[in-house]
Order: C-alpha cells, then sequence, then structure tokens
DNA sequence: ATAAACTCCGTACTTTAGTACGGAGTCAAC
DNA sequence: GTTGACTCCGTACTAAAGTACGGAGTTTAT
C-alpha cells in the first residue's frame, strides 16, 4: 500500500526484465492478475508483481512449468480456514522440490568426480559419465 | 559389450519410458546417434542409450533445455588430451547446477515455513509468500 | 509361407511459452 | 495543444519439444 503509484505495464516489464508482451500473456494466463482500481484507462501495478515476474523466470528455470508455477503462487494462507488445504499442497509441492534438490546433488557429485577424475591419472577415464548418476544405487 | 543383442528402436523406447518417435527425434537432435554396425536394416542400440534417455527426461524435469542436456553428454573423457577442454566445461555446468540447488533449497525453506505457519498461530498469515524466495538478501 | 507386428522415413500436427504487429486510443512534456 | 511515447487489444507468428500418420519394407511367430 506504500508506492504502486506509478508503475504502468512498460515499467514493470522493465524492473522485471521480461517485455511488455510476456506481462500481457501471464496476466491472460492467470498468473498475475490485472489490476482492479485503474485510475485512467491504464493499467497500475503494486511493486509485488515485478517479485512474482522475477520468481516465475526462476521457477522456470528450475524446471517448473507456468501451470506448476501458479499453483506454487496460489499457496498464500489468507485464513486459518483454508490452511489444512494449503498446507496440503505445499506438502505435496514440498517433496517435488527435495526430489529436484536430491537429483541435482547426484549431477553436482558427477560433474565434480569428472572435474577431479581429470587431475588424478589413477582414475579410469571412462567410468566418469554424466548419464549415470540417475541410475538407482549410482555411486560415483 | 555385453548384451546389446536385440535392442530395437521399440524396446529401447519401452525400457526409457518414451515413444519411439522420441527417440527418433532424439537421434536428429544428436542427442543419440544412430547405432553404426547394423545387422539388418532396422537399428540396435546399445544398453546404455537407455541411461541416456532417461538421463534426458530427468535432466528435463531440473530445467536443461535439449541444447543444454547435449552438452552435459559430451562431458566425458576418451583421451587425457582433451581433458583440460573438457574439465572447463564441466565447471561452467558445475556452477550452474549449484545455482539450481541454491535456489531450491530457497524454495524449500519458504515451503516448510509455509506449512509450519499453519500449525503456530503466533506467525503472521500473509507474510509467508513463496514468491519472496529469490530476492536478495531474503531470510524466510 | 503368410499374417501380424514391428520398423523406416518424411511430413504434418500439437502444445507450451512466448514475440511481433498494427491500428486506435491515451498520456505527458514541451 | 500538438507531438511523441506509451498503452490497449486482438491476432498472427515463432521456437522448442514432442506426437501422430501413413505407406512401404522387414522380421517373427505360427
Amino acid at each position: 500500500m506504500k508506492d504502486d503509484l506509478k508503475l504502468t505495464i512498460g515499467k514493470l516489464a522493465k524492473i522485471s526484465g521480461v517485455g511488455v508482451e510476456t506481462v500481457r500473456f501471464y496476466e491472460r494466463k492467470g498468473l498475475i492478475k490485472r489490476p482492479a482500481k485503474q485510475e485512467g484507462s491504464f493499467r497500475h501495478y503494486p511493486e509485488v508483481e515485478a517479485k512474482k515476474i522475477r520468481f516465475i523466470k526462476k521457477a522456470q528455470e528450475l524446471g517448473f512449468t507456468l501451470k506448476e508455477i501458479k499453483e506454487l503462487l496460489q499457496l498464500q494462507i489468507r485464513e486459518q480456514a483454508t490452511c489444512g488445504n494449503i498446507t496440503q499442497r505445499a506438502e505435496v509441492k514440498l517433496s517435488e522440490v527435495e526430489a529436484k534438490i536430491k537429483d541435482l546433488k547426484n549431477m553436482r557429485r558427477s560433474l565434480i568426480k569428472l572435474v577431479d577424475s581429470c587431475g588424478d591419472k589413477k582414475i579410469s577415464l571412462k567410468q566418469c559419465r554424466v548419464l549415470d548418476c540417475f541410475e538407482p544405487g549410482w555411486k560415483c
């Protein structure tokens, strides 16, 4: 409620690092909502929308689709009543996030091993394959 | 060199969890290469290709594009000569992986906080926004 | 040895996530 | 008070990553 004074779509796009068309696209997809109380005929956004767009871009890099990101953004508690519902959905997302972390740690371990094995001639060269890192029971 | 006896494209697709068309698509994109020595006029793949396809699917879930995944798959040391080159590229990928892990950990912390705050009435409800978790200096 | 199932190849279609375009209206700066 | 930049809206186009189709050839199972 402070300084959402003059955030037109162009300025929002700029500070969020996307194009104007992308903002409108996210609006159509229901990821950000059109500001209700407009003075004049142009949109005026609160600053939190910039955070939201940056969140979207980051989450995409982590392998979430826009549909999934929308679900993440809906995880906001407004009243105690809806809490159980939200907690439940949050826990699902949490386990997805943890699965990704686990997989990325395997990939990291594999890459570290690869880098190390170049310095050390004792390590067999062809055993260092990144593609093995997700196989069940894999230990590099 | 063991039992790549009879892995036709259909069987490869099945054990890898994708469709036949997808295998051919990856082949066209250069992610997997067509088996050279064919006996008969059909493709016969070594088993390692199944691992490769499973790697591709996993890596996609972690936000890597096919272009990036191709680069990851090319990180294989064959001789000491190319080692420096590969190490260098592996280190770039490694830092990307570490950045993703860091971001996912922030997201995880944010989701945990959200879940916790539902059990605890003392925590302010509206402060728990997942969308803040990537902002610089964020502490949940 | 013949039918069923599978493979090959090229081409076309689909979905997701944007990007671009263009005419009309609006705002603000000089 | 006009001019230039910005906004609005609908529509169309694009790239990435598949997915489907269909006719012809090949393999295998009976």
